[in-house]
DNA sequence: ATTACAAATTGACGCGCGGAAAAAAACAGA
DNA sequence: TCTGTTTTTTTCCGCGCGTCAATTTGTAAT
């Protein structure tokens, strides 16, 4: 009986415990006999087109585009495929190729849900494009950024996309980059780098938010970092600021000290700073993002401050962004909503587009997007 | 004048404007041509050691392992690595390489930000032991677990890293990817598949939740999910029921409905619909997780419940796993930390163990780590 | 059947590196 | 200076595939 996997089997049945353990040894032992027995293992191509009895450069051809062979091979291909289930080598193909179907894909943080949702909807986009994406994070490291860029090199990216830090970023190494490959930015913009840029209309998407504060209630003073890294929050405060002489009201600017990527740790400390000095002079907040926002939500709530926009409360807060969390803040947030799908599948297609006409520049393209006003308990 | 590089640059005087747009286009060119003229650019490794005076093989070496070769050669090397900043070929190593550096790392959910820290230090340590980690997300998409694994597959991990769905977990196809790899599991164990485990010890976490809240009020009740994916839950239900019995007090478990990983909009409805019933036997309430507390946190508010552990507060809640934003919730939560780099260094060093010791498996080893008390506001 | 054209085959080379074996060189110690 | 040991060099082959030119086969019309 030796060697003989029902044995084995059989092992089992003398206790409970040693039934389930050696039960699972005989599984994956079967599982390997299986393999082994039923159809000899392909490995490479070569003994894959064989096994069909079609050439090799033809079974290459179809892999790189299956319409480029003739129907009935395809069909035959196709079939052997999944008896088989060989794949092509893919260190060998990237070797060979000209150019990959890498898409690298960098952003600065992706611990910040906003840019995690941007960098999901990115690899979804990429793969229906027929790319792969490689998503890195520069984890809040304006230097991890250029090292991210350079070891993408490696992998000779066909394109990729880029949320850059912005103030911070290593411009000098990223236009390098930009000479090398195709380069597309989303979010936040780089004078004069990359082929193309997609990202949320700030002067459309604050002035909404400042017009629906103006209506409903009190005009809102600004709540933002002192040195932001990100473009952005330039952008928003310059279009707070615009918005409002707009309204013929005037603006007023509150900056919160600190660095880094902790947001809601200084929207807390520095937001109750500013609340319980009495420094806000009105009783509406905008911040420049949620992330502020949920730490100024968390001051107010401590210093005992009714948040939202009934009769009973004193103070209203808006954010901006539409953080995953901001539904299940004390109250719900007030925010605006941006196009993720309207950026992402922009600047997707974008880098397509430079993708295929390779060499040959033409003029940078930029494309904002349209924010939406999302109206819950907090203002 | 026409094709100098200085002329160039003096067309910028002309305005300002124009001053920064060619000024832009002219240091690109002039990188261009600072490239292509100062070195010949190296190819391969072949140019290389030609370059430097070695022969090809032992600059091979020298990047497999560069204590391997003599110290002068050594300095030679790493000397004109840094005048020619040239780097092998990734996909010509890979392809040849008995074994890749590479170590795949699957979590379910990176847009859970408990997966995103957990996958953030594992990339680290990965990288501090001289591997490329390959990060992939299921997306909450059981289905997309297997799948991961198999694209992983292509790229000839030397390990992989995993942290199953657990119920919802494509047994079989793990199984089979154990067969041909180092697999070791972290954060919920598979029984019997990988060759260890590293998790937090939720038995410990939970008893120490529950002593300190029937020290410092009422016993609590247990809030989760009906039918959760992870093994944790189901763990740190029977963790629950243990220690209050142990504490002569009657377990009282209540389960929300709803699938999927938007616990806090599960929380939100089920919490406040259980609340809102006076369903709960006290005033206490430990839930399963962070994101679970977080939605039930937001229906208390919502219902007027004032929440804490100040006299005037009529509700205690409770979590689980120290959430980055439990710190921010109204009010801070109160929670367990798990011991992140203590499961995380532990599982790659053990993978790295898996690896050195090849095919010869051994004993498969579970490892649990304790749970922090963090007391905050909430409970 | 003839023609014309598309598709598949054959045979060959190259990619950039790992790795092995034998020969040569460099080194260390006495 | 000689010997014994490392280290390096030389010279191969192989990995799995892309790609190309020349040829053959197949397909659909005239």
């Amino acid at each position: 009986m030796k060697g003989n996997p029902y044995a084995l089997f059989r092992r089992g049945e003398e206790t409970s415990k040693l039934y389930v353990a050696s039960f699972d040894i005989d599984a994956d032992q079967i599982l390997a006999l299986h393999v082994n027995m039923s159809e000899q293992k392909i490995r490479n191509m070569e003994e894959f087109a064989a096994a069909i009895g079609v050439s090799r450069p033809t079974v290459s051809k179809f892999f790189n585009d299956p319409a480029s062979v003739r129907p009935k091979t395809r069909e035959k291909i196709e079939e052997a495929l999944e008896r088989h289930d060989y794949r092509p080598n893919v260190f060998a193909i990237n070797q060979n190729r000209r150019s990959t179907k890498n898409i690298g894909v960098v952003v600065p943080n992706l611990a910040d849900p906003f840019f995690l949702e941007l960098a999901r909807r990115v690899e979804l986009a990429c793969i229906d494009a027929g790319y792969t994406p490689i998503v890195r994070s520069s984890h809040g490291v304006p230097e991890l950024e250029s090292a991210n860029l350079e070891t993408l090199r490696d992998l000779k990216p066909a394109g990729v996309l880029l949320a850059p830090f912005g103030r911070e970023s290593d411009i000098r190494s990223i236009k390098k980059f930009d000479h090398d490959f195709p380069l597309v930015l989303f979010d936040a913009d780089l004078s004069g780098v990359g082929q193309a840029f997609c990202g949320t209309d700030n002067f459309q998407s604050i002035n909404l938010m400042v017009e629906y504060l103006c209506r409903s209630g009190e005009p809102p003073c600004f709540f933002e970092m002192k040195t932001p890294a990100n473009p952005n929050a330039d952008t928003r405060r310059q279009a707070y600021i615009e918005s409002m002489e707009r309204h013929n009201e005037r603006p007023r600017v509150h900056q919160a000290m600190g660095q880094g990527w902790d947001f809601e740790a200084i929207g807390l400390a520095e937001g109750g700073r500013l609340l319980s000095a009495g420094a806000f002079e009105t009783q509406t907040i905008l911040c420049s993002n949620d992330r502020l926002a949920i730490g100024l939500l968390a001051a107010a709530y401590g210093l005992g401050r009714r948040v939202g926009h009934g009769a009973d409360c004193n103070l209203r807060v808006a954010g901006h962004d539409d953080h995953p969390f901001s539904r299940f803040t004390c109250p719900a947030l007030t925010t605006i909503s941006q196009d993720y799908d309207g950026i992402v599948s922009r600047a997707v297609t974008s880098l397509l587009q430079a993708i295929e006409r390779d060499r040959s520049r033409s003029e940078r393209i930029d494309t904002t997007f349209e924010g939406r006003l999302i109206m819950r308990d907090s203002a």
